[in-house]
DNA sequence: CTAGGTGCAAATAATTTGCAGAGGC
DNA sequence: GCCTCTGCAAATTATTTGCACCTAG
């Protein structure tokens, strides 16, 4: 399935006039998938059209990396070659060796390493290359088992998706959990609202979800983009339960500030790592919802102490149940 | 500070016959520093000894690639550069746009991704490229900074033994917390015993990294080479030490063998991902030391069940107690 | 009309290769 | 003497450029 194309209209006043050779040879790029080398692009042109020259086609492949339609990447074979780029968001490459074809990731450990590094050695960091190269599964077991990506800015939103929607469901059975061990009244009274805050908003991403869904049929059935650590592990810690038991409303209302600012500071660290894209404005969008839903948290907690005077802080260990990494 | 060279006699018998020529480029080669392109190389050779072409400088960078004294790196310049790759472990590359030099680091986090993405994707890694592309400090801030590394075998060793220290470190606090806790009176001398050998071994791991500043004055301070999250953590968690309270001596040793076998798990799997060093040795010693050590515990917890019965077992929170990721 | 697009052929740039002669064992 | 190394020049490969011509706005 080609990716969604971008208009070409639109495309135009970012340099040059209206041509036909230049229109035709970027509606051939772009009906293709995978990476282009710019000999490879002169033979299909070819298809069509004898008479066009490799000088025009390396010339168009220029002006469409200029134009954000095309991205020149470098595998090590001698020669580059060409991705899209139009609503396809950076990402990392495995290369086979064998078959020389190669597959799309995305890793925020990664990122998170390079800003690490970086900022260890002073480096400004403007751009990152990572490469697996070695072989892929259809060349070691002859199988065709390696379904093509798609889309990846879909890809990303969905995963990006996937990893909020953990996120909630997790913080809903701590919320829930919480409900039940706290034995203050007013205390179990605040950890139930705030798992019911997370069933709304939970079922509000499912929703979203569901709609990303229908954009492609496929699209859940396609191997893993985003890949993401923090998420996997789960936000939160175990084996903090029998702490909360003798938590009160205030106390409460501390918990769920922290969980709700590191939840917003997690994904608002996260997608901003991220190149423009819909799975970006996921996390950031994400981020913006646990900034809301903290904000009130803190004018509630503020509230209370208003009503009741200070009460004695909550022991140390429930403050760090959410893991902010 | 020129690297160790390695041994040109030892390294002739992987191909080809002594030569007058193909000797002195090697010689040139290894006395630079940095990454060079074989026109640098042909350059510097040009200096002592007018005739020689170029192309004898190709078939004599590939003869060392081949031997295993250089490494080809493309740092998508158009053109390969070469580095030394004599106990030089693979490492990845922050490369400055500005002055075109390269620094080095190497880490485990990247390896891990690299691995889990992978199996993810049914995909045999058989070598991995980063490379971070931007601006260093001293092309930004114009102040001479960026001390040159060295030697990172030696680098590599250095950071793996900080890692183990800081491990050993961690173990030894673990246990002298836990003694202290630990009511029961043989529960508590298991704790303290534990924590008497992690003393042992700490002693050992620090003339160890004292031996290797002896190899270079200047060792300590060089630049972090290997980042390694895992490390930085600490490998016990906090906040269990109330439920040590009323741990027996069984107990106290099936503590101490989830937390051996956690580090000996750990260390193990970090050394195999690397390429042979003395980086990689030292983990894997260190993993050795702790299966070792785990072995021990094993046996003497068995002959404690022996003359005393299965006690009942620890509540479920201590025993992971430390994280073994 | 005129700026920019296009084709062709020649130029570049890094690297490789064929071949004849030189040199180590 | 044999086998490999070496130099030189020519070949190769991917990409760029100069220049005359063409075409859309």
């Amino acid at each position: 399935m080609p990716p969604s194309l971008p208009d070409l209209t639109r495309l135009k006043p970012l340099g040059g006039k209206r041509s036909n050779k230049r229109e035709q040879i970027v509606n051939v790029f772009l009906r293709q998938e995978g990476h282009l080398s710019a000999d490879d692009l002169v033979d299909l042109i070819r298809r069509d059209d004898h008479r066009i020259s490799r000088a025009t086609v390396y010339r168009t492949l220029q002006w469409m990396v200029d134009a954000g339609i095309a991205r020149k990447v470098d595998f090590g074979e001698g020669r580059f070659r060409f991705e899209h780029s139009y609503r396809q968001p950076r990402h990392f490459h495995l290369i086979c060796k064998t078959c020389h074809r190669s597959f799309e990731f995305l890793s925020s450990d990664i990122e998170s390493v390079v800003e690490e590094v970086s900022a260890a050695r002073g480096f400004t960091a403007s751009q990152s290359v990572v490469q697996i190269y070695g072989t892929c599964e259809e060349c070691r077991t002859g199988r065709n088992s390696t379904a093509d990506l798609g889309h990846t800015d879909l890809l990303f939103a969905r995963d990006a998706l996937r990893i909020a929607i953990a996120t909630e469901r997790s913080g809903r059975e701590f919320y829930t959990r919480a409900a039940r061990l706290t034995r203050d009244v007013r205390g179990r009274k605040v950890f139930e609202d705030l798992a019911n805050e997370e069933v709304d908003h939970l079922s509000k991403l499912e929703s979203r979800y569901a709609e990303l869904l229908q954009r492609d049929p496929k699209l859940e059935s396609r191997p893993t983009f985003l890949f993401f650590k923090g998420a996997a592990n789960g936000l939160f810690a175990e084996g903090t339960e029998r702490l909360l038991k003798g938590v009160n409303d205030q106390q409460a209302l501390l918990i769920g500030i922290r969980c709700e600012r590191g939840s917003h500071q997690f994904f608002k660290k996260y997608g901003e790592r991220f190149e423009d894209s819909e799975g970006k404005q996921i996390f950031l969008e994400f981020a913006d919802e646990e900034r809301e839903h903290l904000d009130l948290l803190v004018r509630e907690y503020k509230a209370l102490v208003r009503r009741q005077g200070r009460a004695r802080r909550p022991k140390r260990a429930p403050v760090s149940a959410r893991a902010t990494r």
